[in-house]
DNA sequence: AAACTAATGTTAACTACTTGACAATCTAGA
DNA sequence: TCTAGATTGTCAAGTAGTTAACATTAGTTT
C-alpha cells in the first residue's frame, strides 16, 4: 500500500498545481495552462523546430503541428523557413507573445510564492532534490529491469 | 524560478510513474492505467454510483457515463437499478472485474516495490508525508486568499 | 551520383475528456 | 401536499491529445 499512497499523493498534488495556474492564467491572461507552457517552452528554446518544440513539451509531432495555426491566428508566434534549410520550420515569439509569456511567467511566479509561502516548515529547495532522485532512480532501475 | 523547477519536477516524476505503470498493465493485463485507475477505484467505494465514481476519480459525470459501457462490454462492471431507488445507478465489479483489478493492483505493486528499491536513500514515507502537507497549505492558502 | 535511411511536418481517424443542456427523480419547506 | 430546488445520468458539440500513414527533404553508404 505504500507504494499507491504516494504516487496517488503525488497526482493530487500536481492536479492542485495545474489546476491552480490553469485558473490563475485564465482569469488574468486569457491563456490555458497548456497554452502558457506552448509559449513559455518556445520563448527558453535553442532550437526552435516544431519538432523540438514537441519533444520538449512531451507531445507528439501532430500535437504541436495541430495547435500551431491557433497561436499564429493570435499574433503570438511566427512560423518560417530559414533558406536553405526546407525541411525545418523556424518558430520564434513574436513581441506580443513574447510579452505575453514574460508576464504571465513572472505573475504566475509571484502569485505561487505567495501559496507556498505561510509559515512553511517544508524546504522546497530540498524538495525538489529528493524529487528528482527518485525519478532518476526510477528511470535507471526500470532500464536495467528491461535490459536483463 | 524555484516554483518553476518544483512543479516541473513533480509533473515529470508523475509522468514517469504514470507512464510506467500503463507499461506494465498494458503489457500484462491488457489494461490502461486509467482503466486501472477505474476499477480500483470502483472496487474500494463504499457508495458506488457513477456519481461518486466520477467524483472519486476525477472526472466528470459525462464522462464515466461514456465509459460504462466498456466495462459492461467486457464483463468486468454490472450496472444494476436498486428497487426503491430510481434515480441513482448501482456500480458492481463482477468476479471478473475483482479478479482482475487485485491481480493487476498486485503486480503493480510488487513491480514499483522493485523499482523504488535499490539502495535507496529516500524514506518515502517521509516524503510522502510532505507533499501531503504541501497539497494541504497550497489549498488552504488558495482558499483564504479567494476569500479576501 | 544513386540509392537507401532517417527525420520532419501534415493529415485522417480515433480516444478520452470537457461543458452545457436536458429530462427524470428525489427532498425539503411553505 | 405540492412545489421549488437539487441531484442524477445522458447526449451533443467541442477540445486536445494519440497513432499510423504519407510525401518531402536531408544525410549516408556504396
Amino acid at each position: 500500500m505504500n507504494r499507491s499512497r504516494i504516487t496517488f499523493t503525488l497526482n493530487e498534488l500536481v492536479y492542485v498545481l495545474n489546476s491552480t495556474a490553469d485558473r490563475l492564467l485564465r482569469a488574468n491572461f486569457e491563456l490555458t495552462y497548456s497554452q502558457f507552457l506552448f509559449l513559455v517552452t518556445l520563448m527558453s528554446q535553442d532550437k526552435p523546430t516544431p519538432s523540438y518544440l514537441a519533444e520538449c513539451l512531451g507531445v507528439s509531432r501532430a500535437a504541436v503541428s495541430q495547435r500551431l495555426s491557433w497561436f499564429q491566428e493570435r499574433s503570438l508566434v511566427k512560423v518560417s523557413r530559414v533558406s536553405g534549410n526546407e525541411k525545418n520550420l523556424s518558430l520564434q515569439l513574436t513581441h506580443k507573445g513574447e510579452q505575453l509569456a514574460t508576464q504571465s511567467a513572472d505573475f504566475l511566479e509571484k502569485e505561487f510564492r505567495i501559496l507556498f509561502d505561510g509559515g512553511s516548515s517544508v524546504d522546497l529547495e530540498k524538495l525538489d532534490k529528493t524529487l528528482t532522485q527518485v525519478k532518476t532512480q526510477l528511470i535507471k532501475n526500470a532500464e536495467s529491469r528491461n535490459a536483463a
